[in-house]
DNA sequence: TGTCGGAGGAGA
DNA sequence: CTCCTCCGACAC
């Protein structure tokens, strides 16, 4: 039975914690259904895509809802862009866990309109990539012990979550795509999250190999028209894998079967814009929903994971060590009062000329980009601030400019001091750039090649070095954390972090957390094949911290930190809830900072609830604006999380120009 | 959140 | 008088 005219229900992408009512008239086209896309005007724009809700008949005669006139849905999209019921239910729970209306998550569940932003690239042929025979590849036991619970769990048609903890080339990606396959040999579809960093030709080439046409990536360099066409493959059940970083995971894959979440400490996972979610959470309830099984995967998994793993939540699978060889040794070098030379020791020296002798590589690790943090006067004292931040800009050589790091405000170097005009307005501290420097001083004859944000910025420049490294066209590389993130070098015979206490400091609960990570993940990279070494140069060479991740162990670490966490009461053991306030007046955005947190701790403070704050950023003022963020610990109720969204709400309009934002389980907490 | 229109300031 | 930006209202 056809109804002449429908009175839809519709979610659209606006703050506004409310549907909208449109009259849809189905004629010959189909009628809709709660799951559907539909595209409507709104207000004065011509185009909005949302989310059908609900769907009744509309009575005859009925154009207007509560005073308002009813417009008409121009286009209800095609089934293929329908989210259906189990991803209709994946975005509910969105909209309420992460306390956001249900149309702002609309737009993460379909790809931009054809056209609207369609870039043809150049095709580039893709280098042919020599993989095993996937019949050839002989399982570890430790490898066919996850294969064979997912398998389980993909017979019996079960949710089941499970970690896998295992070093870079301990054979992760073999179980992967193992239970991959499982799946789609069940008829079923998969998705692989990983960070969009790690997202490489020859990862997806490895992929492609195993499962040919029937896999596709999503990933930032697709047109919109590319990306619609994996949408709709996927919808189609022609695509069983879909391969990208967080947003993949809201891909129509049909009778989803596996989600693998790679990397999973990754902190690309959490995204830090509206809408504020996590996908490696979300993919847990995309799983649960889809009675898939979830695969989360890391050499150095999250604390988080870790701790739900051991209470039996995930089932927990050891990777235990690579294949081949050994984790290579650390050498923890102390820093003081050795003589240090433009952030070198001379043990690390000696190592490096020895590796370069044997014609081995070198990896060097510093955490911080461009040639000098700051600029300072020797005479006055006067720093180099940014004017929007209030923060130190750091001096880049190449181009030779002030640049800051916060908002991107760039200044000319002054040849003296802005403040008393002496002639002694230097740089102080380092950055890649200058190490990048100095080591060719050291090493004259070694090609050196830089991986950070500045030798990355063009297209395609990030995978030109790290071909040419792990073709072993240079012999060294400097680089941030980018150097860390699961690379295969198979002739990096040397690892040295040239200040392995360097984020011990940062004024952020999880600052050991992600010392720990990175010191592992960067050391990983030694040793890939034949003799390995790893130099951790520090000024603080007892830390705890530093000696675990140097023993590169984990179970000691957590014997460390989770007491510490616990008596505290962060996560693992309380969830965390962050309310950032920003504004151009440094007094109003406090005075509704304190208005607000007073309110929250009249209504939610309580033995299972504390308030914190208002507490200034670490950095007061960036882009020209203060901050001030609330920290609530505890595990909220969904109803007392759409509460704060109102106070939020109300806030905005008691405070104009403040703005108001609600991260539920932040990552970064400052 | 995007868009429009009105208010009010700067400059000719 | 015009141009421009900032702010508030509003959306079915």
């Amino acid at each position: 039975m056809t109804t002449a005219h429908q009175l839809l229900e519709i979610a659209l992408p606006v703050p506004l914690p409310r549907t909208f009512s449109y009259r849809h008239t189905p004629g010959d086209g189909r009628e809709a259904v709660p799951g559907d896309l539909a595209v409507v005007p709104f207000g004065r724009r011509r185009e909005v895509v949302g989310l059908v809700t609900a769907a009744r008949e509309l009575p005859v005669g009925t154009t207007t809802v509560e005073g308002a006139a009813l417009r008409d849905v121009k286009l209800i999209l095609p089934p293929e862009y329908s989210l259906g019921p189990l991803r209709l239910e994946l975005a509910r729970w969105m909209a309420g866990y992460y306390a956001l209306p249900l149309g702002e998550v609309v737009p993460l569940f379909h790809p931009p309109a054809p056209g609207t932003r369609a870039r043809p690239r150049k095709k580039k042929a893709e280098p042919a990539y020599p993989d095993l025979d996937p019949a050839a590849i002989e399982l570890t036991p430790a490898q066919a012990a996850p294969i064979a619970r997912s398998d389980a769990l993909l017979e019996r048609g079960e949710f089941g979550a499970l970690l896998l903890h295992g070093v870079t080339g301990s054979g992760k990606t073999e179980v992967y795509l193992a239970v991959i396959a499982a799946a789609v040999a069940r008829g079923r579809g998969a998705i692989y999250l990983l960070p969009e960093i790690a997202l490489t030709p020859q990862t997806l080439a490895r992929i492609k190999l195993r499962f040919g046409d029937q896999v596709a990536a999503i990933h930032s360099g697709l047109s919109a028209g590319e990306r619609c066409r994996v949408h709709e493959g996927a919808a189609r059940g022609e695509i069983k894998v879909v391969v990208g970083p967080r947003s993949a995971l809201f891909a129509p894959v049909r009778d989803l079967g596996v989600i693998v979440v790679d990397e999973e400490h990754d902190s690309s996972y959490k995204q830090d814009e509206k809408p504020r979610y996590h996908a490696r959470h979300t993919a847990l309830v995309r799983g649960r929903l889809a009675r898939a099984v979830v695969i989360l995967g890391s050499a150095t998994p999250d604390l988080e994971t870790m701790v739900r793993a051991r209470e039996g939540r995930y089932a927990l699978f050891g990777l235990p060590e690579r294949q081949g060889c050994g984790l290579p040794p650390v050498e923890v070098v102390d820093m003081r009062g050795t003589g240090v030379r433009e952030g070198f020791t001379d043990t690390l020296l000696t190592a490096m000329a020895a590796e370069l002798e044997n014609h081995r590589q070198v990896l060097l690790f510093y955490n911080r980009r461009g040639f000098a943090r700051v600029m300072q006067c020797s005479q006055c004292g006067e720093t180099s601030l940014c004017p929007n931040c209030d923060i130190a800009v750091t001096l880049h050589l190449r181009p030779r400019r002030l640049l800051c790091h916060y908002c991107g405000h760039t200044a000319r170097v002054p040849a003296t001091c802005p403040a008393c005009g002496g002639d002694a307005f230097l740089p102080a501290g380092g950055g890649t750039e200058k190490i990048e420097l100095n080591l060719q001083a050291h090493f004259p004859e070694a090609r050196i090649l830089r991986l950070d944000h500045d030798t990355t910025r063009r297209r395609g420049s990030y995978r030109r070095i790290l071909t040419a490294f792990a073709g072993h066209k240079a012999d060294i590389l400097v680089g941030t954390q980018m150097v860390a993130k699961g690379h295969h070098f198979p002739e990096v015979g040397l690892v040295g972090v040239l200040a392995a206490d360097d984020g011990l400091a940062m004024p952020d609960f999880r600052a050991a957390e992600r010392s720990f990570q990175l010191l592992t993940q960067v050391a990983g990279r030694a040793g890939r094949t034949g003799p390995g070494k790893v130099i951790f140069q520090t000024w603080r060479p007892e830390d705890p911290v530093i000696q675990a991740a140097a023993a590169h162990d984990m179970e000691r670490f957590l014997e460390l930190e989770l007491p510490v966490r616990k008596a505290l009461g962060y996560p693992p053991y309380r969830r965390l809830l962050r309310l950032g306030l920003l504004g151009r007046r440094q007094g109003a955005t406090l005075a509704a900072a304190e208005a607000l947190a007073g309110v929250l701790r009249d209504q939610l403070q309580g033995p299972a609830v504390t308030i914190l704050g208002p507490a200034p950023g670490v950095f007061e003022r960036l882009q020209d604006r203060y901050r001030f963020q609330i920290l609530v610990k505890g595990d909220l109720t969904l109803r007392q999380k759409a509460w704060l969204a109102t106070c939020l709400a109300d806030l905005k309009a008691a405070y104009k120009g403040l703005e108001a934002y609600l991260d539920v389980d932040p990552v970064m907490v400052f």
